[in-house]
DNA sequence: GGGATTTGACCAGC
DNA sequence: GCTGGTCAAATCCC
């Protein structure tokens, strides 16, 4: 099945293109809006309905695919299981050079579709982060053997000046299905850090611990591996209630 | 008017 | 022939 393909592809299911994918499971709890941002902006290029699948899978590509030659694509595709779970599967890395941007500038995500909140101001607040990180779960496969990061991402809490658009709202009312969003494996360098590779993975477990018990959520899919990945220095870790 | 999204059609692999 | 992935014209939104 599709399924199972995706589980242990490390190469597309067809064989025909010798490209790594990835998977990220990114889902938010209580209906409340998620939002992952890796840094990258994508256009959406396609939507299909697949076969065993509730919901249409959506195809994204790079926005600067065609300035910069960018070939990378993700694919979205909402869990028949939990509507509120969103299966991403990356495809090839980015070659342009935005990866490292922490996100589109904020008038670019004003311009798109308006179902996202752009009253970001405090939303953009702890407690957004709280609820964003109490409700997330993250489900990596098959990383162990890729030679990449991980390529899920936290979000900077720097405000709406940097990190405009990464908790607006995940899923609109209008929209069912996003349009923009993103998740990246260069941006989970900028979470990250090897200061603290150590205190991190044992805080990462806090997280999930928390989860767990706050949701009780029977998923807690968190089997990415840390070992390649860094710390921020900068990422407030000790910021009050980030942890609590 | 420009850029992004939608959606039916097309293509290639199996 | 079926299915997933992509293209591209139409449409939408600012």
């Amino acid at each position: 099945t599709n399924a199972s393909c995706k589980m242990f592809s490390d190469f597309d299911c067809r064989k025909t293109t010798p490209r790594w994918t990835d998977q990220v499971r990114v889902s938010t709890d209580n209906g409340l809006e998620g939002h992952h941002d890796d840094g990258f902006s994508w256009r959406k290029y396609g939507q299909k309905d697949i076969l065993g699948a509730k919901y249409p899978r959506s195809y994204y590509r790079c926005s600067y695919r065609n300035t910069q030659n960018c070939s990378a694509t993700k694919q979205v595709q909402r869990s028949d299981e939990d509507p509120t779970v969103f299966e991403i599967t990356y495809r090839e890395t980015h070659s342009c050079a935005h990866g490292n941007q922490s996100v589109p500038p904020p008038e670019k995500q004003e311009k798109k579709r308006k179902n996202t909140n752009n009253n970001c101001q405090q939303q953009q607040s702890q407690q957004a982060l709280f609820n964003f990180h109490n409700s997330l779960r993250v489900n990596t496969e098959d990383l162990d053997n890729k030679e990449m990061v991980s390529p899920f991402s936290f979000p900077s809490t720097n405000g709406c000046t940097k990190s405009e658009g990464s908790f607006s709202p995940f899923i609109s009312p209008a929209t069912p299905e996003p349009t923009h969003y993103s998740l990246s494996p260069f941006q989970m360098n900028n979470f990250v850090g090897v200061q603290n590779l150590q205190h991190l993975e044992s805080d990462f477990t806090d997280i999930i611990s928390a989860n767990t018990s706050a949701t009780n959520s029977p998923i807690v899919d968190l089997d990415f591996s840390l070992d390649q990945v860094e710390l921020d220095p900068d990422f407030p870790f000790d910021s009050p209630g980030f942890f609590s």
